[in-house]
RNA sequence: GGCCCCGUGGUGUAGCGGUCUAACAUGCCACCCUGUCACGGUGGAGAUCGGGGGUUCAAAUCCCCCCGGGGUCGCCA
């Protein structure tokens, strides 16, 4: 037998009990007699005592021990000497007095500390990911991570829902992201492609009457990576039949709180999740998954700044665009250095240049302000009555900064969207113990494409058109609103789902508006439409991300510290070396001959 | 592909034209140490400063190119 106990586990009850335990050498202190070793195993660290006087051979052998070594030993729970208690640990109350050790195997010395939480550099921890993850932050992160899925499976199958399996070699579509392509070797010639998600799949168990599905279902996207994207993600995949929007929001938002309640209690959940719509989004945060755990809401001021006499202004107003303002509260007195950085991100970020105003220093109200405490390069340009209305539109005060961006509307958005994060962060607003989730609804349906010219679907083809708007499909496509809708927190987007067209003369008609050839709807989803043809109830659902879910419970930055195995910016797996060349004949047998770049 | 940031003993950092024959902490090795818990003490090994080129009397330090890593835009639900 080779352990009786977890480390972990023992505690003041344990005391008197003979204990077989194995487990890691987490740190050693040899103190030529006595010699303590903390012992650490999954469920966490006890201290073992090894006396030479009462077991000199493991006393001895234990001289030997280093970090990361395997051990067993064998021994007795005892109550730690009085004033020797560690209360840092949980097993802190008691030790391990060792009678017999054995080492079950050494170890090199670790190219990094698995026993401190310092911050190694990111390639080696993932070159050597086996070690990374008996550091505590991973291991949490992961035991967390199982019982989220834990918790969704048993939270989905207590209301009648069905786990269905979907194929991950499925065909390659030119349909949004870049596919994975597996070679065919029966098939010359021909590649299978893998999901990007079980969209179609999953409305084809509708139509089969599965009626209420979900799936752990892992989507694949060639594209490039990002701190929350990685090339292969796990998706909580789920569809019901017979259902409005509101079941589905009701669904999505029982799942998120009551998990986040049971789970990470020491969040705080507000309730219930705000649905904006998402030209509200867009004109209060300029984002369609904003962080919602602090305000800096984004004020229109294209009116006052109209009246004054500010030439850059002018110009863009006279174009058509607009001016927007966010309020950096109590950063007035801000230096030339601070604000050349925000301008400077402002400007990386597409706008045409930042307009900062600072109301001068802290203390009194804004009445108090005068002409004479407003510093800003358009301070000659504008009266102090229309810097007080632009201050009194974002809630702004004396002591703080207005960062103003003039252009045209759908350009400024991620320039504001950078300050208003930029600001958060560096004013420290967002509390790292909220989940601040919303409902974004309302999506625009179809939007003309920025390089074809051509209506192409904001979402997917297969999304339901708002019931009002169906008639406008044909006059003004893009003020059709879709019957989608996606769950937002802390500045991720969690989740995104729709209502779908479970009708074929509808999705038809989409299909025409996008501009298909009757040829190509049949060539491309013509097996969807005959399953339409054949009785598909209305359904509707949602894909939640795991790993982005996982990023917002553990507060995390970074998708690549909540997965197993993750590959690196370039998509590279550095445990592994993948991908690598593979041999010739491996290529042959898939008909495939490699290019010359 | 564009932009920004980073690369110094095993690890994490300091040094940012000369006093660097590269510092500190920790880890590692040896010896000492019977109540520590980031044990303590003494001694020791360990770095061609990511690579190449250039500027200079002199480069870890300045410039250029390349490589690797991260963030971001494009791309992507």
């Amino acid at each position: 037998m080779l352990r009786t106990n977890s480390c972990g586990e023992l505690r003041k009850e344990h005391i008197g009990a003979e204990v077989t335990l194995s487990g890691w050498v987490n740190r050693r202190r040899d103190h030529g007699g006595l010699i303590f070793i903390d012992l650490r195993d999954r469920e966490g660290i006890v201290q073992t005592v090894f006396n030479p006087e009462i077991a000199p051979a493991a006393a001895k052998a234990a001289g030997d021990l280093r970090s990361e070594y395997v051990i067993k030993v064998v021994g007795k729970v005892a109550l730690r000497p009085a004033g020797t208690e560690n209360a840092k640990i949980p097993t802190g109350d008691i030790e391990v007095i060792v009678k017999e050790l054995e080492i079950l195997n050494t170890s090199k010395t670790p190219p990094f500390y698995i026993n401190e939480e310092i911050e190694v550099d990111e390639s080696l921890r993932l070159k050597y990911r086996y070690l990374d993850l008996r550091r505590p932050r991973m291991k949490e992160n992961l035991l967390l991570r199982h019982r989220v899925v834990k918790f969704m499976h048993d939270y989905l199958d207590a209301r009648g829902f069905t786990e269905v399996e979907t194929p991950i070699f499925v065909k390659s579509t030119p349909e949004g992201a870049r596919d994975y392509l597996v070679p065919s070797r029966v098939h010359p010639g021909q590649f299978y492609g893998l999901p990007q998600s079980p969209q179609q799949l999953k409305q084809l168990l509708m139509v089969g009457g599965l009626e209420k599905y979900y799936q752990m279902a892992r989507c694949f996207r060639d594209e490039d990576l990002r701190a929350d994207r990685q090339p292969e993600h796990t998706q909580l995949d789920c569809e019901m039949s017979f259902v409005s929007r509101e079941d589905v929001l009701q669904l999505i938002e029982e799942l998120y709180s009551s998990l986040a309640n049971t789970l990470k209690p020491e969040l705080k959940v507000i309730k219930p999740f705000p649905r904006l719509t998402y030209a509200d989004v867009m004109a209060k945060y300029a984002s369609d998954k904003p962080d919602l755990r602090y305000g800096l809401e984004v004020a229109d001021i294209t009116d006052i700044a109209g009246k004054t006499e500010f030439k850059v202004f002018k110009t863009v107003i006279a174009n058509g665009g607009v001016v927007r303002v966010i309020n950096a509260p109590g950063c007035g007195e801000y230096t030339k250095k601070q604000l050349d950085e925000l301008n400077q991100l402002a400007t990386s970020a597409g706008a045409k240049g930042l307009l900062t105003i600072s109301l001068g220093t802290k203390g009194g109200s804004l009445n108090d302000l005068a002409q004479d405490m407003v510093k800003s390069v358009a301070a000659k340009f504008m009266t102090l009555e229309q810097i007080k209305e632009m201050a009194g539109r974002c809630k702004a005060n004396k002591g703080d900064l207005l960062l103003i961006i003039a252009g045209e509307l759908e350009k400024i958005y991620p320039a504001l969207d950078t300050l208003r994060r930029e600001i958060a962060r560096s004013l420290k607003l967002a509390d790292p113990h909220v989940l601040a989730f919303l409902f974004i609804i309302d999506f625009p349906l179809i939007t003309r494409s920025k390089e074809t010219g051509r209506w192409e679907a904001v979402n997917n083809p297969f999304t339901h058109p708002s019931d009002e708007d169906i008639p406008l499909l044909d006059s003004a496509p893009d003020k059709v609103h879709g019957k989608n809708y996606d769950l937002a927190c802390n500045g991720l987007e969690i989740a995104s789902g729709s209502i779908r067209i479970h009708r074929t003369p509808l999705q038809r008609k989409i299909f025409k508006v996008l501009g298909y050839s009757d040829e190509n709807v049949e060539k491309l989803f013509g097996h969807m439409l005959e399953a339409f043809d054949y009785g598909a109830p209305p359904h509707g659902g949602f894909g939640a991300g795991i790993d982005r879910t996982m990023m917002i419970l553990t507060g995390e930055d970074n998708i690549r510290d909540v997965m197993a195995f993750p590959k690196n910016q370039s998509a590279t797996d550095l445990t592994f070396g993948a991908p690598s060349p593979v041999s010739e004949e491996q290529l042959k047998e898939l008909h495939i001959k490699l290019r010359e770049e």
